[in-house]
DNA sequence: AACTCGGGGCA
DNA sequence: TGCCCAGAGTT
């Protein structure tokens, strides 16, 4: 029982340390989310179709007038791929996204009633929507709790050791029992501005991070330098 | 598990 | 100018 006792206490320890860099990312980027307000979840899917591998400045920049010429499934399933990519040429990967946003929206013509699916299992079996995806517009549009889980949000969050690290479905599981509901999605915008800052990809900028002192990663990084 | 799509941002 | 990137589909 003593092996039990001291697990506990090194579990305990462990958690300690996770909130504390949770607390700490929250104090520093507290007020840097940016809302993703669409007019309707239909409007949500393509916006966020449109945003992989691609900077947001590049999406905001064209939704707005892309929205005032098309707005539902119905008319987004009628448009020539031709048609659709002249509009999104400036966000790259133009004609995958083109073509699948195009037959996704032929099968909520077809299979949904025109209306997009609200379980992630539905919202799978539109082309160019993954699981990250899937859970962005069960989040935003239908207030459904799901924790999207793209590269910042991996990287970052196995990082700090707030996840293992094994994949992008183990991760969100991991993150969605670590952390409250109820900041979730203040959670997901400090793993992801934090990615975008200081943790990025190559070369993380340790010495400016709020949190280097309690990440497992942050002496690596300094040696390998 | 590796490959492909791709223009824009940034060093 | 070259390298990288807020994913998803295919093989």
């Amino acid at each position: 029982m003593k092996k039990t006792t001291q697990h506990n206490k090194i579990i305990t320890g462990l958690d300690k340390v996770k909130q504390d860099i949770l607390e700490i990312l929250e104090e520093t980027y507290q007020g840097t989310s940016t809302a993703l307000n669409f007019s309707t979840p239909f409007e949500l899917m393509v916006a966020t179709i449109l945003s992989a591998q691609t900077n947001d400045n590049q999406v905001n920049k064209i939704t707005e007038s892309l929205f005032k010429k098309y707005r539902t499934p119905q008319q987004f399933s009628t448009l020539q791929p031709e048609e659709l990519e002249q509009e999104i040429k400036t966000c790259g990967l133009y004609k995958n996204k083109a073509k699948n946003i195009i037959a996704a929206a032929k099968l909520i013509q077809d299979q949904f009633d025109g209306q997009i699916p609200q379980t992630r299992e539905e919202l799978m079996l539109l082309p160019g929507v993954g699981r990250k995806t899937a859970n962005v517009i069960l989040s935003n549009a239908f207030g459904i709790p799901a924790f999207a889980v793209d590269t910042h949000v991996f990287r970052v969050s196995a990082r700090l050791g707030l996840s293992s690290g094994t994949n992008p479905a183990v991760t969100e599981s991991e993150l969605t029992a670590l952390i409250p509901e109820e900041k979730w999605g203040d959670a997901h915008h400090w793993l992801i501005w934090h990615g975008r800052k200081i943790c990025i990809a190559r070369k993380p900028k340790c010495s400016l991070c709020p949190v280097n002192q309690l990440c497992p990663s942050n002496q690596e990084y300094e040696e390998a330098k």
